[in-house]
DNA sequence: TTTTCTTATTGTCAAATGGCAAGTCCTTCC
DNA sequence: GGAAGGACTTGCCATTTGACAATAAGAAAA
């Protein structure tokens, strides 16, 4: 729960007594890995700051394929943002890819945090902002590069991931077919 | 002027009064073509609605690459939100590729506002994350598709732009080089 | 251990894309 | 109009990646 606290007073300051009303709300979850935090079709009704473990976003494209779209770690939040502002059904998963603590809140328990703690959503705009920010840094890049660069990159950003999940996983975040990525890596020895 | 106060109102409720304080603040701003609107090195102090006209963000990558990430159309605002929220040296520039009508607000007409609106942060933030939340929606799924696919999307986007960038800067854009526009571009005739 | 299933690698060939350079077209400027 | 410069197209060939299929390797189940 530190972790949690310490990264909100990272964007705002918080009185002991408002502390206090963020983890009266706060409830711990486990997840287990391939575990789903939230699924396409469903209206995300849940935010998680991730104490633990990883996770990934995906969708089912045009074709049927399965695409992730990023992977998050720890000490960031994860939620389908659209769907939970806007109250609209999600298009994509969010699921475990290793097994993971996560610290959860409902909308009903971010509203009433909203009400009685005067900085929190101040707070938790600059958040929101930090992470759409870095998302977009992440992915833009990736369009000029070619497999192999975005592959060492996956590998300096998530080392311990890239013998922990699917091939398939881990290709459809790069862009290319699971052989060309079985190719780069051979490449890469 | 109308269409900055139609676009707050869609995100929050104004009285007369405040919306008369928006526009006390807002200096409309005209750029020509290739202007430059913000640029890499320094920091971004403004934020612009776009009334019309078209704005890329662009950048320099490791090969001294120009690289546009993206491109922003009117009713939109553009700021390099990373520079102008945290004070530091923009990474991008912000340029017209047409003629634009801008209304512009340095970041202490904001702070302004900030404090004299009560709405208005919470607009703001809601604006925020839309902005964002689509430039991942458009830059994402461009990474599984292919370049063909990826050129037909723009131009569905942004007909009226194609035949009047560079091609250059188009092709940097779908993550290609320009020769490869130009055989994907007479394959389609 | 053996079986079974999933995941990863590899082979082959086709298609897409890049790199480079030459040529063409178009605009601008003199 | 002619010259110069920039932008676009095209040719040639190398490289990357995709599609598909067979095999190998590894993990889970029996």
């Amino acid at each position: 729960m530190g972790k949690l606290i310490h990264y909100l007073l990272h964007f705002g300051e918080l009185n002991q007594q408002q502390i206090d009303l963020v983890q009266g709300k706060a409830k711990e979850v486990q997840l287990k890995k391939d575990e789903y935090f939230s699924e396409a079709g469903k209206i995300a009704r849940q935010v998680a700051f991730i104490n633990e473990g990883i996770l990934r976003v995906c969708y089912y494209d045009i074709k049927g394929e399965e695409i992730t779209k990023y992977f998050i770690d720890e000490n960031n939040f994860v939620v389908d943002l659209d769907s939970f502002n806007n109250k609209i059904p999600s298009s994509e998963y969010v699921q475990a890819v290793t097994d993971c603590k996560l610290i959860v809140f409902s909308s009903e328990d971010l509203k009433e945090l909203s009400l009685t703690i005067i900085p929190w959503d101040g707070i938790i705009s600059k958040i929101t902002a930090k992470a759409l920010i870095e998302k977009v840094a992440r992915i833009s890049p990736m369009l000029s590069e070619d497999a192999k660069v975005r592959y060492l990159n996956f590998l300096e950003k998530f080392p311990q991931l890239a013998n922990r999940i699917p091939l398939s996983i881990l290709a459809s975040y790069l862009g290319i077919t699971q052989s060309s990525l079985s190719r780069i890596r051979k490449n890469i020895r």
